[in-house]
DNA sequence: GCAAAAGTTTGATCAGGATCAAAGATTCTG
DNA sequence: CAGAATCTTTGATCCTGATCAAACTTTTGC
């Protein structure tokens, strides 16, 4: 340990600066390149769990990282009274494995049937000591996780569950298109008790919630995991709105 | 760009990988190196703001960072309703002015006098071209930021409002020691709406909340900006939270 | 295909906060 | 320093969502 870095502690949040590390359109889901994937797929297995089991725990020793490929995987951490705090919920290319002081400072379950490449994190480390261009678009990613943390705690600031509920689809909405889905219906993979862990309702809440705004005429529910929004400017107004563009790269910043 | 350090990985919705990134617990609060911080200052102008001053707002045209120098700043965005959402506060030696696509994605207020570094984006790019030691830095205070907002967004999902005060309490404890300040007396520099809007609970909830703490003896208000914690285990009882070590650098990285 | 398990809806009750409103403190400002 | 503007406390009322619990429904495992 030399001279270390040395981050701050803050509690603002202290970068919220700089602005070329905005995914392009086009790639939204996709940060790394082909190549990148290809040169990192070498130094890593291919793992799979089952729908439930527990990939890691909070507190394990941090020795990968992971690149979810496909299926669903929720990270969640524990809260007061047997609860569970719903941190994200990742899907087919996003990277996951966050630690510190070499622990993972959250535990991921399998939401469906997974597979991933599982990637030993000096593997990485050394390949990101010689790749500037992979480093560069991790701090994509980790600029992207920051606006997706953000969006989280204002969607939980929200008074209302119903609110809350209605934005959590839109963002399900937005994650889909990203993902170059077709869009008339909403795919919620997770059930109920997950989408009140994220959203900090109880599960009883979500159901009243998908219920009023089915009354409204708001959505339509196909079945458990099917959405659809029938009255678009109806549920505009719950969310507060408006078109709001997706994220979109401006200025290349590098080379 | 040449040799990079090593980050880690991404999550969740990306980023959640790998580690390094924990500030060292001597110099929480400065990710920059004197050095840089001296670069860095021949490109920037001193800007001064008066309390309660916009330094800038959502939507305006992102030209440039600013490195808090002294005072408090908060930064918030629009609810519904109205309301404001406070996304953090801002201290001594925190960066802030993110942006997407060029714009602002939230404003900021100077919550006491401010004094602040000025530096024009492209400055800052350009300098982030050549200087792979400072991008390394930024990275980190971007894995700091994330778990800040992850923080946040825990915080905000506590369904009691004098949990989620404590914890409030708590995290501005963690700030003030991690400044190195005395810790015998938490000081709040904010008022009691933006603590609400923090916290996203009423200005009301919030008074009352610090009642309800002063009245089962676990904190005492001096002021309306100093707060005692005086029965420790009842007030861990509250957060939840048993001892919670700061967090600390485990891995040097780089040279 | 049938039980058992898991997940969901719905009900009834109750408490914690939101809201609206007014009175008390503090801190500006001229 | 007094009056104004701001911030904070406290009150009264109402309503949303938490809780506890029971009836349904869908999925899973044999």
């Amino acid at each position: 340990m030399s001279k270390t870095p040395t981050p701050s502690g803050g509690f603002g949040p202290s970068i919220q600066a700089l602005d070329p590390w905005t995914p392009s359109a086009g790639r939204m889901r996709q940060l790394l390149t082909d190549d990148e994937r290809a040169r990192l797929a070498v130094m890593s297995t291919i793992v799979r769990f089952k729908k439930g089991e527990i990939i890691y725990q909070e507190g394990d020793r941090a020795d990968a990282v992971f690149n979810l490929n496909s299926g669903i995987v929720t990270t969640y951490s524990k809260a007061p009274r047997g609860r569970e705090h719903v941190v994200a919920f990742l899907l087919a290319d996003d990277l996951f494995g966050l630690s510190a002081e070499g622990l993972y400072t959250n535990s991921t379950r399998a939401l469906t049937a997974v597979t991933a490449y599982r990637l030993p994190v000096a593997a990485l480390r050394s390949r990101l000591t010689k790749d500037a261009e992979l480093e560069f678009h991790i701090m994509c990613k980790l600029c992207q996780e920051l606006r997706q943390a953000r969006h989280h705690a204002f969607l939980l600031s929200q008074r209302s569950a119903v609110t809350k509920l209605a934005m959590f689809l839109q963002l399900f909405e937005q994650l889909q298109i990203a993902k170059g889905e077709p869009a008339s219906e909403i795919h919620l993979p997770m059930d109920r008790s997950d989408i009140g862990e994220y959203t900090g309702i109880t599960l009883a809440a979500v159901s009243r919630g998908f219920r009023t705004l089915t009354i409204r005429g708001i959505i339509k529910v196909r079945d458990r995991h099917h959405v659809r929004i029938v009255d678009r400017s109806g549920f505009e107004k719950i969310t507060g709105d408006p078109p709001q563009s997706p994220t979109q790269l401006v200025e290349a910043g590098r080379n």
